[in-house]
DNA sequence: AATACACTATACCGATCGGTATATTGACAT
DNA sequence: ATGTCAATATACCGATCGGTATAGTGTATT
């Protein structure tokens, strides 16, 4: 609670943003959600590209922030936290309120590269990906790129999945993939199609 | 050529909304770029609504035949033909006018699960889901749908992937995690904890 | 020649869009 | 008391939104 205005404007806009996408969404109801007025607003943020932005930086703090914190809290080695990802996705898509990705949404609203709402919105999943790599670096990954790719993508689909429709399984089925997929990338086996069959002791 | 005037609207339509988004394209945009006038846009299709139903349930029409065409052309069997779907991925992808899924972007721009829009664009991921659902039965997967729905997620999250950032390699890296996944879904494969060793022979 | 009909042209409707101008309120500092 | 400054209230701007009303044009059928 005690927020700044500014703050409440940007918390009111960032809910409507998410929840009923950005171009429905226009200023007068941001307006009102935030019990202040288009003056206001307009001050803090002087067009609503900004405010947009704005919402999306934000995101992109909270969001990487809270699901690392997730992830560590759920699990200690690098392996374990690889798959307790697909259960904090799981635990996300769970909620009511879950409308997909706030990212993908945004690519997908202002679908131009160029356009600065699509290149936040890219940056997000860089990071994520960047998450995913670092993590499958210490597991012992022999391609931790590829592997937190195919695991982003894993990620990406299962979110676009349950956002169509609800309760289909995405998540687990994507942990269930990204299992074979981990397991498979460890350092010593060296081709996926000639499997050598050795397994075992990392953690 | 020689379209119906009809038709001519719908392309028009279908190419803005694909395009630009579907709530940022007006109609008095189609109808000029239809070389036409409200009035007949009006005449066959009485509300915006309705010209954007007609626009995805043809595109979903046009797309899986076209996709399931494109698949026959570059393989025979059913192990070569879930792998081909990767590399129709791509392909499609490459082409300048790519701007992700039509479906997974109409459902984000009305989000609501109950919104005809949205439940059209759910439709079409049900249809091609099944589609690689007997794809994989008939390959021998040991859970056809379980498969299914992993690659979907594959396929699903390389779009969006290549959507956000344009050349990124996300159709590759799908195609090499649905290997290994394709190959560890073998009926005579109990269990992807213990791998046992035995691949091959089938084409 | 007359009727019919698909299509065009254009002006309009009320509502909403993003954004601004102006005047007022209220609390706090000097 | 006075000035400062954050915030409100409200009315407005031109443009565009989805959708309609009305009149006119061209062509084919009878």
């Amino acid at each position: 609670m005690s927020l700044t205005l500014q703050e409440k404007i940007l918390q009111a806009a960032s809910e409507l943003f998410y929840s009923q996408g950005i171009r429905a969404t226009g200023v007068d109801a941001i307006a009102k959600a935030a019990n202040t007025t288009k003056m206001s607003l307009y001050k803090y943020f002087p067009s609503k590209d900004d405010l947009v932005i704005a919402f999306l930086r934000k995101r992109d703090e909270d969001f990487r922030g809270w699901f690392a914190a997730q992830v560590d809290a759920k699990a200690d080695t690098p392996k374990a936290k690889l798959l307790a990802v697909f259960d904090v996705i799981g635990e996300w898509m769970a909620v009511p309120e879950f409308r997909g990705c706030a990212f993908i949404n945004a690519a997908a609203e202002f679908s131009l590269e160029g356009n600065p709402v699509h290149q936040v919105s890219a940056e997000f999943y860089d990071h994520f990906r960047s998450y995913i790599a670092d993590l499958a670096g210490q597991y012992g990954s022999k391609s931790p790129e590829s592997l937190a790719l195919q695991l982003s993508l894993l990620v990406e689909g299962a979110i676009v999945s349950e956002q169509m429709k609800r309760h289909s399984g995405a998540a687990e089925q994507a942990k269930q993939a990204a299992i074979v997929l981990i397991e498979g990338s460890l350092d010593h086996i060296s081709d996926t199609s000639l499997p050598t069959n050795n397994s075992q002791e990392e953690q």
